[in-house]
DNA sequence: CCGGAAAACTCCTATATAGGACTTGACTAA
DNA sequence: TTAGTCAAGTCCTATATAGGAGTTTTCCGG
């Protein structure tokens, strides 16, 4: 069926391209993440086998290899053994996100988690997205939503999303993006899956508008947690802020294995 | 009551048993690893080079580069081109921590942090330590301290080490130890550095003699916040809590690059 | 049609080799 | 003495090859 992308040579360089890596394994992996990028291959799909490429690229197999192995790292494609190399499914990526997981306190057991989608909205509204996301017309989509654990504990979340490059998603209904998560949206729908997010978190009082939302007391203190989440070549995807208010739930930072409150915690799997 | 100290995968013939890797390469840096714990080969050290190592292993180049390869992501040696490989230093395992580093809101100026230590003390206390420290006698040594960055605002730690290992330090005095990274001390002086992390987070009201010690109002809310530290083979080394009153400083999760409260945060490198 | 063996395909480990690039230290010439 | 060159040591990239192990497909005998 398809083929690999050719090996060509450096002159198609595009001004706002980072220069052509010097290493071949390197120039391999960059062609390979291309065509993933560009949507060629798409998650799921069967990529040519290692001696395929070889022989295509004019590579030896252990260069392919060593190619191969740094898109496993970043978590761009999954090998297995017998089987082929296959481009990442919605899950796979989060293996590399820090990102948490709620339990109750000692306790190992997992929560799970729902989403209630209160609005989405266009915004011009700056604020520290703006500079994160970079939209060339500074028009953001931003969804709130509410998060119940076990029905008990809630959590409020704004996420923005640069509108020049999911603009499909501010047409979509409150009821079509309820439940769903959307990270794997963007990842399945986009072709935008999160590979890397810097966190910050602090402890604040929560904003009126948030505390009165999920039913805190005013001047409710709780932790105030930022994820900036990128995709392939670091492309800012979302910015997203939660506010967590007070409770025994604990938040687990999941090293290795990814569980985020956008997912139901339950369905996750353990590696 | 408590278990014994084997680790129960180690001595036994049971399935789990890691009894020897089944591939070459695992075995090799089985090998290497071994002679770095057992401080053969201590921190700074330059072990031998790909060809001897090949030559004394009766290994392949390849099968040492890839051995050597794995020990360099667990953060146990460094390697430079045409100078060595090298046995890490008490900083270079950070990279490896998904650790925290204080900024202030909004900026990315790095800030300093000093601590005070109260009271260093042996307790057979039982708690969350006492499960994953695995300690034989269940005597764990407490250090607990205050930290202060930029002079202006506080958190207080308490860090628990098996008494067994690290007996030395509980009879150190408080003013050794004041200002010295535990972390520090415990890979350079120990042969312990700390390779991996869990980590847990929530938001509640202090503890009345944590809030006392901080001047922070009664009943103030915090996040709390645990470390449970794993040096080479996974062996528990320290648990650590933190306590982090509200401020306007952001706790920034620093991938890749490893700051942590314990190290004075502006002698960080970056890479 | 079914079951099972064989073949084809794929990734994995391991070896051997050649040349390039960076660092260090010793040696030589001014 | 000093500056420059050279050689040795070390890690890095890349190639080629052999055999092993897991998975899927094909095909043949019943």
């Amino acid at each position: 069926m398809t083929t690999a992308p050719q090996l060509d040579d450096e002159g198609s360089e595009g001004p706002s391209a980072a220069a052509q890596p010097r290493m071949k394994h390197q120039r391999i992996s960059e062609q390979l993440l291309s065509a993933i990028e560009t949507g060629r291959w798409r998650p799921g799909d069967r990529i040519p086998s290692e001696d395929r490429l070889a022989a295509e690229m004019s590579a030896s197999l252990g260069t392919v290899r060593r190619a191969l192995r740094s898109l496993v790292e970043i978590g761009v494609v999954e090998r297995h053994h017998g089987r082929g190399t296959f481009v990442s499914g919605a899950r796979a990526p989060e293996r590399h996100l820090r990102h948490f997981r709620f339990t109750a306190e000692g306790d190992t057991h997992l929560l799970p988690v729902f989403f209630n989608v209160l609005d989405v909205e266009l915004t011009e509204e700056s604020g520290p997205w703006a500079g994160f996301l970079q939209d060339p017309m500074d028009r953001f989509i931003r969804i709130r939503r509410i998060a119940s654990i076990n029905g008990e504990f809630d959590l409020f979340s704004e996420i923005y999303l640069p509108e020049r490059r999911f603009g499909d998603i501010a047409r979509m209904s409150v009821a079509a993006l309820n439940g769903v998560s959307i990270r794997d949206m963007l990842a399945e729908r986009f072709n935008a899956p999160t590979l890397e997010a810097r966190q910050t978190m602090l402890c604040q009082t929560l904003p009126p508008r948030v505390s009165r939302l999920i039913g805190a007391p005013a001047g409710q203190f709780g932790i105030v947690w930022t994820v900036a989440a990128t995709s392939y070549r670091a492309a800012p995807i979302t910015w997203q802020r939660i506010f967590v208010p007070p409770s025994d739930r604990v938040i687990e930072i999941a090293p290795g294995s990814g569980f985020e409150p956008g997912f139901p915690a339950n369905r996750g799997r353990e590696e």
